[in-house]
DNA sequence: TTAAATATCTACTAAATCTATAGATTTTAT
DNA sequence: ATAAAATCTATAGATTTAGTAGATATTTAA
């Protein structure tokens, strides 16, 4: 089990844009560039993460990408979701569209679904504990222990 | 995110061979029937366990698979780990050959690892608050309510 | 008004992983 | 001997993930 490598890279983006010092508006080049992530992938990572409000952004010249909403609110979850989909250990937990077990009577008695959807409300409250501001704040301090980068050389 | 088919796979085979009133020996034509597995996949997932130490086989006429080792005391993070190997949510928090991010110094200072790691451990957590011998419990209580099918026809 | 820098959109390709199958071999009870 | 079982190695097929390509739209600034 491992978290893609969309999710990985929306959290350093999110990390980027969240930095202290940061500007305010940073372009997909810009992130691209200092997290090393494939600047076309990184694209539709930033619009998945628009889609469902994380970010904001501006298009045109000296366009870019901004955080959206308070930092402090959104939770790891909420990132990994939004560009992993829902989590479900198992077909039959799915929220939208869940399937049936081979071998199960219904969704009620499947017996695995029940001990699943109770795993998966335990992993969904590890990630909803760490907040994406909790995330930046780590990052910054890791910052501070290597070998000082300049962080947004153009 | 979600768990594999051999996982998925492992646990219903330890759940027939663990069925209160089940045969102690069951070989693997007899579970794939009971669960609609792929008889030769079942295969796979069975060796895997027995690597592990959770099963015993004996071969031959008349062989086949027995739990082995306590149900209680077995967890279903070790069948899960067992056949899907050991939880990474990120390259770099293998437990074998970790590797490092691109963007990181050195492992140590990887801000993402150090997250990854705690939520990977409650994940761990949830897997391992689950026993074999509750899953059997739990499994045996839907039967209960299902159409009564006959649980070790040939 | 034009050029440059940016986001957006759709589609495609390549690589990796997961799922399943095939076939030959070994072991054991009858 | 035969049949029923596990074991082993390899491979095929399907799905998912990761990454690429190219055209289009928007905005600023000169």
């Amino acid at each position: 089990m491992k978290i893609s490598k969309k999710s990985e890279y929306a959290l350093r983006a999110l990390a980027c844009l969240g930095a202290p010092g940061a500007p305010e508006v940073l372009s997909i080049q810009a992130i691209a560039r200092r997290e090393r992530i494939p600047k076309k992938f990184l694209e539709q990572v930033l619009l998945a993460l628009k889609r469902v409000g994380l970010v904001q952004s501006t298009r045109g010249k000296a366009g870019g990408y901004t955080l959206s909403g308070d930092p402090q609110a959104i939770s790891l979850q909420t990132v990994v979701w939004a560009v992993d989909g829902p989590l479900a250990l198992l077909p039959c937990v799915a929220d939208a569209n869940p399937v049936k077990c081979a071998d199960c009577a219904t969704l009620e008695y499947c017996w695995l679904r029940g001990i699943m959807l109770e795993v998966g409300e335990s992993i969904a409250a590890a990630f909803a504990r760490v907040s994406v501001a909790e995330m930046c704040q780590r990052a910054e301090s890791s910052r501070r222990h290597e070998s000082h980068v300049p962080m947004y050389d153009i």
